[in-house]
RNA sequence: GGGAGCUUAGCUCAGCCGGUUCAGAGCGUCUGCCUUACAAGCAGAGGGUCGGGGGUUCGAAUCCCUCAGCUCCCACCA
């Protein structure tokens, strides 16, 4: 036999993978039978697959395999996100490279650049799925900017402003200066960070000069003095009363500002007098609209400081912190400064630090959308997995603002708005339209006078229509129109699989999206699954390089270990602590099913044999354990228990299969097996295969594909999982219970020191079944077993439930030895049969307790009993010897 | 500041609508083995007063209260 004693996965799995797609097993059209449907969370179009992918397509490449081995009609839709904000900051980077700035370039060149880009590392991620065993329709690959796709999301702009729900309007927004764009709350991320709190001297004005008296402001963010429109206390702060009404000079400027009472700002904290700063700060914006306090905006896109600013014009904010707090401390402006840490919000995107911006921006109402979706989710329509998320889910749909729809980017879909030369606004899904409406407002009005709105909408308005626009992109902003068969039938899909922490921007607005132009949710369950953390707990980052490269990964150890090392220790909802090590435990597996492989395939059967006692017991058995675990499977994949489900089939063969099953059946040295029992062993071996296929696709099509003789054209992938057999409990707890005897053996063995080729006696009195006494002989090298009591010899004992089990032994025996270990089993006997009669003798126990439990604890008693009389009946035999 | 969750063996976790000798699994550890598929292996073994305290109950890892530690989400406190 030459088949390798190791696995090499580097061998089979591009031959399979290429297979696969030969063979168009991965493409689905609708049909008569049951759809499963699931679309892929599209990954950024030119990112690069990192551990949290590898998880998330791993988890969702099972259900969807599975669901194909189950007759359904699977259709797993891949594709890619336009990532605006992501992908332009990655062209702007890429062109300054090439020394081109984007601002000086027309948006048309700036787009042709982007494609271009896009076409050259659009497909990066999407190929590297094909590594991980992905099974996607690759026929139906979409991205959220090809034609249609867009469209789709111009037409849903249209719909719903003419609904009424998008308006535009002046608001603070997030404003990120690196990707000179707004961005949604969503996009901040707020951290803690150490910073100063300066207190600054603001004089009272005294006729516009600067008085002797003044007061202390607190502020982190002294480069703003110069937008200062007014100081605020509150109106029960005693130590103010007298200020009230006059006015303060900003320092450096001297600029006159009033000093005003309002009840937002908190007396106990720094000095309790607030500068108010409408231009940049959302709370002082909003005080300022209360008292009718003017905006002086001194920053621009950017984040540099303009001439509004009068001093410190052109610096950059940050460095116009550093520069005014010397300048404010040369003048002896500055009181003190102290350390203090505060919360900054970063943008997601490019990690800047958000600058609250007022600025016109389109916004998309929520309160009525937010409603119904939170409502599927209530009733469990849409089912969240863990269920744990429905509160969070709730708390955020409750609380939900209007969501600011527009980017100052080009990369993405352009606003269709236009507007007209007396400032109004149309929108309309074209220029031809646009010029129509406009042109009830002015007949007069040429396509030329419109002039579009240069903004293009977040990336998460086309992401909301995915699972809808992959199947018919004509639906959105179109619920009337008949929907294509692909929608038809796909429509609504099985199961997403995301992470949480886009619960809220995406899986919810994904069901007021499926809600509004399909009219039900998109999908039935949302796995939600863990963040990929490093072994100590750390989020996996390119920053710390403590994520392991995915691919390196299964070119080491192969796929189908890497996926089972991922899925071994990740239970829906939880954080994955991820340690290259439980890929290898993948890869041993791996090896030790092909071994068993190699056992089977190196047997040679022989017409004259006939199976032996312990064979045809052994395949008896594993028949019903396999049927026994097919219900288990079934029950665990139902609660979307993966790692649970995968780690029983990794006992079911490591431990049944081949522990038991092949050293059971297993012949002598030298011997043939019998040609039943061959049969029968490679029908086990190929329902243990499929059962494995969704976990670990390629090494399984491997050895199905050389088991047994196929045909061209036939895989493993689109077989049918096994049906169980009726299976019997007892017998296979009677099963259990022989390989419990036979531990004990070898136990005792290793104990004295007996050699596992020294064939012994077994004396068994009980109600073990004589069917299932040769698997004890056979792999406890027990020569003969008597029913019945231990003779008066020397020997060693034990229990397994009330049946006992004598090894004589000769000289080996220590008697002193085995008379302690006896005693000892004996006092633990009894303490556990006084606290059983504790609680039987206990009135309201009995009283009160379902009958089914008193009558278990009259059970233990008997058995007790029993156990402890054979054990006084061994101990005098000990003593007679 | 508000909300959610977690704490069980050295590690990762299951069990948690109270009641099977219930204290479990995988990995790791220790001991003995190159035993005729596999040393990426085989056979054995050890290991936890279920975070601390209190309560409810005939009975608590499981329910309640409290304290401590950790994590995440949300939030406009200069």
């Amino acid at each position: 036999m030459d088949i390798p004693t190791k696995y090499n996965p580097q061998t089979t799995e591009d031959r399979w993978y290429a297979y696969w797609l030969k063979h168009k097993f991965f493409h689905s059209v609708p049909d008569e039978r049951e759809p499963y449907s699931m679309v892929i969370p599209p990954p950024n179009v030119t990112g690069v697959l990192h551990m949290g992918h590898m998880l998330n397509n791993t988890i969702q490449d099972v259900l969807v395999r599975r669901a194909r081995m189950m007759g359904k009609n699977a259709c797993w839709v891949p594709g890619t996100d336009h990532a605006s904000i992501a992908t332009e900051a990655k062209v702007v980077a890429k062109l300054k490279e090439a020394g081109i700035v984007k601002g000086q370039i027309s948006r048309e060149e700036f787009l042709r650049h982007a494609w271009e880009w896009k076409e050259k590392h659009g497909g990066i991620i999407l190929e590297q799925l094909k590594k991980l065993g992905a099974s996607c329709d690759w026929d139906r690959t979409r991205f959220t900017m090809d034609d249609d796709m867009s469209s789709a999301v111009i037409d849903t702009f249209v719909y719903f402003y003419e609904k009424g729900w998008i308006y535009r309007g002046v608001r603070m927004v997030n404003w990120d200066p690196a990707g000179q764009t707004a961005v949604s709350d969503d996009e901040v991320i707020h951290k803690e960070v150490k910073e100063k709190l300066y207190y600054l001297r603001y004089h009272i004005s005294e006729d516009g000069k600067s008085g002797k008296d003044w007061l202390t402001i607190a502020t982190t963010r002294p480069e703003t003095i110069m937008a200062d429109v007014a100081v605020c206390v509150h109106p029960n702060d005693t130590r103010y009363q007298n200020f009230v009404g006059k006015k303060v000079l900003i320092p450096l400027i001297n600029k006159e500002i009033p000093i005003i009472q309002d009840e937002y700002v908190r007396m106990e904290f720094g000095s309790g007098c607030l500068k108010l700063t409408p231009a940049h700060d959302i709370n002082d914006y909003n005080i300022g609209i209360r008292h009718k306090l003017p905006v002086v905006d001194i920053l621009d896109p950017k984040g540099f400081l303009t001439q509004e600013a009068q001093i410190l014009v052109g610096e950059e904010r940050f460095v116009a912190r550093k520069k005014i707090a010397a300048m404010l401390k040369e003048a002896d402006l500055m009181v003190k400064e102290e350390p203090y840490t505060t919360q900054v919000g970063f943008s997601e995107r490019t990690n800047a630090v958000i600058e609250p911006r007022l600025s016109m921006q389109w916004f998309m109402k929520m309160a009525e959308p937010a409603k119904q979706a939170l409502e599927y989710v209530q009733t469990n329509e849409v089912q969240l997995i863990p269920d744990k998320f429905k509160n969070s889910y709730r708390h955020w749909m409750e609380n939900v603002r209007d969501w600011c729809i527009s980017r100052q980017l080009w990369w993405g879909q352009r606003i269709p708005a236009w507007y007209l030369p007396s400032g109004e606004v149309v929108v309309a899904s074209d220029v031809t339209k646009a010029l129509a409406l406009a042109q009830k407002i002015n007949p007069t009005l040429q396509a030329t006078d419109l002039c579009q709105d240069e903004d293009v909408l977040d990336t998460w308005f086309s992401s909301w229509l995915w699972p809808v626009s992959v199947f018919d992109p004509s639906i959105p902003g179109h619920p009337q129109k008949k929907p294509n068969a692909d929608l038809a039938y796909y429509y609504p899909t099985n199961d997403l699989v995301t992470a949480p922490e886009i619960l809220f921007f995406w899986v919810a607005r994904m069901i007021m999206a499926g809600h509004e132009f399909c009219q039900v949710p998109p999908f039935k369950n949302v796995y939600l699954t863990g963040i990929v953390r490093d072994k100590l707990g750390r989020k996996m980052s390119k920053s710390l390089g403590n994520s392991p490269d995915p691919l390196l990964m299964i070119a080491q150890n192969g796929a189908d270990g890497v996926r089972m090392g991922m899925l071994l220790c990740s239970n829906a909802g939880n954080d994955i602590l991820f340690d290259e090590s439980q890929v290898e435990q993948g890869r041993n597996f791996c090896n030790k099913i092909w071994n068993a492989f190699r056992l089977i395939k190196g047997w040679q059967p022989q017409e004259s044999c006939t199976p032996n006692d312990c064979s045809s017991q052994t395949v008896v058995w594993f028949r019903q354990r396999i049927s026994q675990a097919i219900n288990e499977l079934n029950d665990l994949f139902a609660k979307f228990r993966l790692s649970e489900a995968l780690m029983l089939l990794y006992k079911l063969f490591w431990d049944d299969f081949c522990s038991w099953y092949l050293e059971w059946v297993k012949p002598a040295q030298g011997e043939a097996i019998d040609p039943i029992t061959h049969h029968a062993t490679i029908e086990l071996l190929n329902d243990l295969l499929l059962l494995m296929h969704p976990f670990m696709p390629f090494i399984t099509e491997e050895l199905w594909q050389s088991i047994k003789e196929r045909k061209t054209g036939e895989s493993i992938m689109i077989s049918l999982l096994p049906e169980p057999y009726l299976f019997d409990p007892i017998f296979l707890a009677q099963v259990e219970d022989t390989k419990e005897a036979i531990m004990a053996i070898r136990s005792i063995r290793q104990e004295k020191k007996v050699s596992p080729k020294e064939p012994l006696d077994l004396y068994i009195n009980g109600i073990l079944p004589h069917s299932l006494f040769p698997m004890i002989q056979k792999s406890a090298n027990i020569s003969t077993i008597y029913s019945g009591c231990a003779p008066d010899s020397s020997g060693s004992s034990f229990r397994i439930g009330t049946t006992e089990f004598f090894v004589p032994l000769t000289n080996q025996i220590n008697l002193q030895e085995e008379r302690e270990k006896l005693q000892e089993e004996l006092l633990h006997l009894e303490g556990f049969l006084s606290s059983v009669r504790q609680k039987l003798n206990n009135p309201s126990f009995v009283q009160n307790a379902p009958e089914k439990v008193v009558e278990l604890e009259h059970k233990k008693e008997r058995d007790a009993l029993s156990k402890i009389d054979a054990i006084y009946v061994q101990i005098k035999s000990l003593e007679n010897s």
